[in-house]
DNA sequence: CACCAGGAATGTA
DNA sequence: TACATTCATGGT
């Protein structure tokens, strides 16, 4: 039963939880999301550390400047002049910063082999690996965990939390809860965390920015 | 003009 | 542990 629930898609024999009703919910209505928006692996770590409170259409300028300098990898970044590295991410933001990110996370790939070395670890290993990496937070390590590792990993941003406070889903909002909440309550499958997580950044693109939209809003039965 | 965007590090009490 | 501040560009 526990083992069948598992797959997702035939989990509406069992009882929903509200988690996973607000995911069909979105999901019906937006269908997939094809997240990361990356031609590859390493293009998803830069901009997971490019998009650190940061509009993703600034970003994308940041990864284009870096993809017209032959820039866009960990190896490139390596090696790169940091004042040119700063100067291409700069629509980005944060540049001063970010550019210290994006060299310690190259040399942190360098360091240990590059990302198929890394991939032999188990989650957690990694992910106290990345941790220890001066620029990478809980989100960015989840994001790359989840995003370009494909590790089963629910990813938790401003968005989540805000789902999470306005239909009430929990009383603690700190990451650490609110990661538990979501992978105690969905089968633990990467791909079902990758839409969710696309998911809940759509809606709250589309109807929760600026002035909340909540009449057309496909989750508005569940407030 | 103010405010926010797919956060994290650092400092303070 | 729990907040507050700083970083910076570009869109609304």
């Amino acid at each position: 039963m526990v083992y069948l629930a598992k797959i997702f898609k035939l989990n509406y024999i069992f009882s929903m939880n509200k988690i996973m009703q607000i995911y069909e919910k979105l999901f019906e209505f937006y269908g997939p999301q094809h997240w990361w928006p990356a031609e590859d692996k390493e293009e998803i770590i830069i901009g997971a550390v490019l998009t650190q409170n940061t509009a993703w259409k600034n970003v994308e300028k940041a990864i284009q400047n870096l993809k017209a300098k032959n820039l866009c990898s960990l190896a490139a970044i390596f090696e790169i002049d940091i004042e040119e590295l700063k100067d291409a991410i700069k629509p980005a933001g944060f540049f001063n910063q970010k550019s210290i990110y994006l060299k310690n996370i190259s040399r942190f790939f360098k360091e240990e082999g590059g990302i198929e070395k890394l991939s032999n670890f188990q989650t957690e290993k990694l992910r106290k690996k990345l941790l220890n990496v001066k620029g990478i937070g809980k989100e960015t390590a989840d994001s790359i965990l989840l995003y370009a590792f494909q590790r089963p990993i629910f990813v938790i941003d401003a968005y989540t939390k805000r789902l999470a406070e306005r239909h009430k889903l929990t009383e603690k909002l700190d990451y650490d809860s609110l990661q538990r909440l979501f992978t105690n309550n969905l089968p633990k499958d990467h791909q079902l965390f990758n839409e969710y997580h696309a998911l809940i950044v759509k809606n709250a693109k589309e109807f929760c920015r600026k002035k909340p939209d909540c009449k057309n809003c496909p989750l508005k039965e569940f407030l």
